[in-house]
DNA sequence: CATATACTTAAGTCATAACTTAAGTGATTG
DNA sequence: CAATCACTTAAGTTATGACTTAAGTATATG
């Protein structure tokens, strides 16, 4: 649940859109891999790389695994986000009301 | 503005250290390199890999590079989470419809 | 119980990322 | 106008990522 293994297992456009899947639905890992024009290793290593970052959870029943999303971790990242944005919005504040104070420049 | 370059860029500690900076204000080159160990060339890099994914611009004036956040970069990454967790709300939202109208299970 | 299914493990290849040091360029400044 | 300052460019090193193929291991299923 770290952003640095979150955002680095977004980065990829595989593994982006089987968040979008999984945030849809459930798949086992078969129909996870099924789109996509890559062996299945190579799935089951973006599924390893989402599931270490905490994006991702899976549960083997029989010879069956069966991913699903985790929301929290998506809500981590994102609340990254809202934070610049406060950042961001406190400064475009204080930038105005100093405005405000100094129409003409800053005094020398 | 694509999110392959977005998130490659923001799952990098530094990387994300300058953002959560510029996002409070803008700042220089040497500013922005001052508090991190590492030699200038690869602050710079950093910096290219954040402009290279529209998260950050800068412009230059005589020797100084002044360098600030690009709020539109961010809003696009956020808005890629507003989607997930709408998808994500709207599947719980079937499923509870599901549950209402088979309370006992699905019927075989 | 032999065979197919649904992954798993292992190992190797090739490209990219994250630095480094050394040497340059062009704008200020004493 | 020589020195300093604020980057820039270039090139090399080491680690990490994104695959591949080949072979293996538990579950089902006919």
């Amino acid at each position: 649940m770290n952003l640095d293994a979150t955002f680095q297992a977004l980065a990829d456009p595989t593994r982006r859109d089987m968040v979008e899947r999984l945030a849809r639905a459930p798949a086992t890992v078969s129909e996870l891999a099924q789109p996509y024009a890559m062996s299945l290793p190579a799935v089951v290593q973006h599924l390893a790389v989402l599931e270490a970052s905490g994006l991702v959870r899976s549960e083997k029943q029989g010879r069956v695994r069966t991913c699903r999303v985790e929301p929290a971790a998506l809500s981590l990242a994102e609340q990254w986000f809202n934070q610049r944005r406060a950042e961001w919005d406190a400064r475009l504040d204080r930038l105005g009301e100093h405005l405000k104070r100094f129409p003409d420049g800053e005094p020398k």
